[in-house]
DNA sequence: TAGATTGTTAATCGATTAACAATC
DNA sequence: TAGATTGTTAATCGATTAACAATC
């Protein structure tokens, strides 16, 4: 793979960006869209999307633009949203739950096959159509069914002490909403992207304080 | 305000990773800490760290390093963790519930002092000791109890209607987890912070398949 | 005082923007 | 063909890193 490895991490994290717009301009039935336009109502230079989408392929046409629907099939290709990532979830708090629906309601590559909590009160219940199971028996269940990507949406201990053996179970990525520090501790080739709210929402409290 | 108008984002998303580090050296009994030291501790170069922490003031001492107490108090206050920001909560669903149990178990500035939601059936439960009350009788509420932060735990369509009225109650930071492009349409003295959720995990996606 | 480590300036590196020739 | 707009190279800008004098 890594087809991709000489691009930059600032292009790529507005990937989505452009494929969320991309989708809600084809949902309206636009056809064709300039590098200028599409800056505009994205809030960026016409130079830089054109410079960013080059790092992945000519999708443009001189004197035409880029044609919507390819392009956006395109960088779907490329962010891997067709996929169906056998993926899990540790921890079947709120945050979980919210997870679940968000993900299945979406198309973006993923599928959730199990959820797993040390809760002895949740186990059994249902989560839409998947039972919570026993974190304790997980080894189990990956060797069963083989999940790439994992979802932890348990608090930083639990994370700290669990992240190995999913490791060994054969995760590939991991979707991180506690704040330990996956990054700095796991191998070159596993995928960690964290979704830190508390520095999201310092950040918050930052510009809040400058206005 | 506008201390630090100069400082550049970069800088400033690093803060609360500065922050979470340092209270947790905090409360295992740490007392002085090196920009050497921390840069290895957090994954980043000591120069970086020094340069940062310059922005705000000399937090440190030559031949010493950083008091831990003290930086980590020093950048609190500069992320505005000791405030108490009445803060509303717009949408009651499953996230909104993990972001409540988020905000109040951190002291992160922010405090919940309303819940809102449309539908029929959540009003009147309670969240926490917090009652879920009709999003059409927010303008009131705003009123009498002035919240200046609101966080948005619902979908972009609902966001897209409320976000004008919202401003005109008086609310000056949004915590944003629609995909709803607040940033793009509210006016320069308003600040927000999205919490992409989407774009995350289509970001980890690329990942996964370059590996 | 000597050693350590900061604060800060200068050098490097990378990302964004501007410009324009290629081409649909 | 003429006009539009891309793909791409060059210029600019900003962020990171390195170096070192100041100083605790």
């Amino acid at each position: 793979m890594s087809k991709y490895s000489g691009v930059s991490l600032s292009v790529i994290r507005r990937l989505p960006r452009y494929y969320r717009f991309l989708k809600d301009l084809k949902s309206r039935g636009m056809e064709r869209i300039s590098s200028q336009e599409f800056a505009k109502l994205i809030g960026l230079t016409a130079s830089q999307i054109r410079q960013d989408l080059n790092c992945f392929g000519g999708f443009g046409q001189q004197g035409y633009g880029y044609n919507i629907e390819a392009l956006s099939g395109e960088i779907g290709k490329i962010l891997g949203v067709y996929e169906n990532r056998p993926t899990i979830i540790i921890g079947a708090g709120n945050l979980a739950m919210a997870l679940i629906n968000y993900i299945s309601l979406k198309q973006e590559g993923f599928k959730i096959i199990g959820i797993f909590d040390s809760d002895p009160e949740k186990l059994g219940k249902k989560a839409g159509d998947i039972e919570i199971m026993d974190i304790a028996d997980i080894e189990q269940f990956c060797k069963e069914h083989s999940p790439t990507t994992a979802i932890l949406a348990v608090p930083k201990t639990a994370v700290a002490s669990l992240w190995q053996k999913l490791v060994d179970c054969g995760i590939k990525g991991f979707w991180n909403f506690s704040n330990f520090d996956l990054k700095l501790v796991v191998s070159e080739n596993i995928a960690v992207e964290n979704a830190h709210l508390d520095d999201s929402l310092m950040t918050l409290g930052f510009c809040i304080n400058e206005l």
